[in-house]
DNA sequence: TGTATCAGTGTATTATGTACACAGTGAGAG
DNA sequence: CTCTCACTGTGTACATAATACACTGATACA
């Protein structure tokens, strides 16, 4: 906004663009204020992550980037849980006394917000030519499933707890890309866009699940038959019959992998996805 | 573990009719044991979970039962949010010291596993004489999106910490039995159970996000105009073409309320369910 | 009636996040 | 060319929170 040159600096003195607006279109600035009145607490945190990161020219160099703390973190987690990041491992890690590490962030919350988007990474880039939105969006399914099923650690974070990051904007521009070729309008494809992510996001945290119990050397049709551990209670147990029936069940012969129940489930909603978007088809809303 | 009388038993003793099964239906016992190899911890999670809490004869008379010390729990999250439950918090809720709360709960992770099952409660009953499959799931759906939104500090909890209490699994039962009348094998249910569950509890957390922000004090336009407050930052940076397209659309006439956009997402998620009912009917899967 | 068992208390320890002041560094101002 | 001050990493200190442990007192049952 106005005047970032180095180091952020987000509110006052940028009303003259914004205020010229009817209000209809929605600018950047519109939304940022709505949004400080909305949650400032998010505001602050956001910021914080799109900060220009560039060092300083005065004083003495760092000893490392900033995203050589991230990256160290990330090492952290991905060894042994995020529960293991803490500011003392991090900052030893990239071998500093713990204070060092409040050099690069002004406190825990703001690393973790940076590892989370750190760690999503670029989705991968759309196939060309532009293949049909539904193949793009299976694409873009299993590419979030994967990268989600190899950081486990962020499944351990609650589903609405970290701003939203450049990474996390570029996995969001790449499924508005393909879903915005439908012709459905904008608020309707906000809405398919939640529901794929909401099932992959379900999807990739069993899936985690099952990665973590596999490190402790069950296969796939032991933890399968677990059906997370607990569930068992429910077989014997009167209260839940028609479940308990459900995962006792002897699997008929074509059981599925974790993959390819994955994909099935993807079938599902966007068949569902799908039927809406051709019964939609000669609605005449204005397409974005 | 073995010997224990009152507080629960479900491990030995008893493979004696477990045993002689042929192993194609799973008891209940295959899968403790399974789950006990695969996740040792959730394991002793669940028991904690599922023990029976009843006072020991000896000794003198607890000042409280653990169901008080849960309610005072949700009590302390409902009005400060999750961070605020503390175990000295609870303790003095309670009218203890400190300490005292690890009479009734060995660490906070059994507490916190507890509170969360008992904050869920039991699934409203479905109507008699039973609807449609279609229309329970729908029920069901809303109903657990509005315990989701009456109690937003579960939403801040990572989407697989907790293991499945007796509520949980009131839930699930409540879900599985609309699906079991649809002739859909067992590993299809669980799919569509998931699918379901994941849409929900995706859709739920938004609209937690929203409720925190209306005690801000915003409208729920504002905050739709904010979508999630850091998304603006889209706008403008020309990484983020469509996103930004999409968010700064202007709402035609027609905009949905949270409610009705999740009655929207639910509609399309059960239409592609639906569709895959339909084309399994005569597929000759034994139903469950 | 004695005693093993259990409830709540008080104190101490440990882990972790973070405030603050200090010493050294080096780019740019004079 | 040197002085200054923003900035880096360090060391110390403190607050919060989980939790171990030992103690006091209560009470059902042998």
């Amino acid at each position: 906004m106005a005047g970032r040159k180095k180091r952020a600096g987000h509110e006052g003195s940028e009303d003259a663009e914004s205020t010229s607006h009817a209000a209809v279109q929605l600018t950047h600035d519109d939304i940022m204020q709505a949004s400080a009145r909305v949650d400032p607490e998010l505001r602050r945190r956001s910021e914080l992550l799109w900060e220009d990161r560039s060092t300083p020219t005065r004083g003495p160099k760092r000893g490392v980037t900033p995203e050589d703390a991230v990256q160290a973190a990330i090492e952290i987690a991905q060894e042994n849980g995020l529960g293991a990041v803490t500011m003392q491992a991090v900052s030893a890690k990239i071998g500093f006394t713990t204070m060092a590490i409040y050099r690069y962030f002004p406190n825990k919350e703001a690393l973790t917000d940076a590892i989370v988007d750190a760690g999503m990474g670029s989705p991968p880039l759309p196939a060309e030519p532009r293949a049909h939105w539904r193949a793009e969006v299976t694409a873009w399914a299993h590419a979030k499933r994967a990268m989600m099923c190899a950081r486990p650690w962020m499944a351990e974070l609650p589903f609405v707890a970290a701003p939203h990051g450049p990474n996390w904007l570029r996995w969001l521009e790449a499924i508005t890309d393909p879903f915005s070729k439908t012709g459905l309008s904008a608020a309707d494809i906000g809405q398919m866009i939640s529901i794929v992510e909401g099932y992959t996001r379900g999807a990739s945290d069993t899936a985690v699940s099952l990665a973590r119990a596999r490190t402790r050397g069950v296969s796939e049709a032991e933890w399968a038959a677990a059906v997370g551990a607990d569930l068992g209670r429910a077989i014997g147990d009167s209260r839940f019959p028609k479940f308990a029936a459900l995962i006792s069940a002897p699997s008929d012969g074509k059981a599925r992998s974790m993959e390819e129940s994955f994909a099935f489930g993807l079938q599902c909603v966007l068949d569902g996805i799908e039927m809406y978007i051709k019964s939609n088809i000669h609605a005449s809303v204005e397409p974005i």
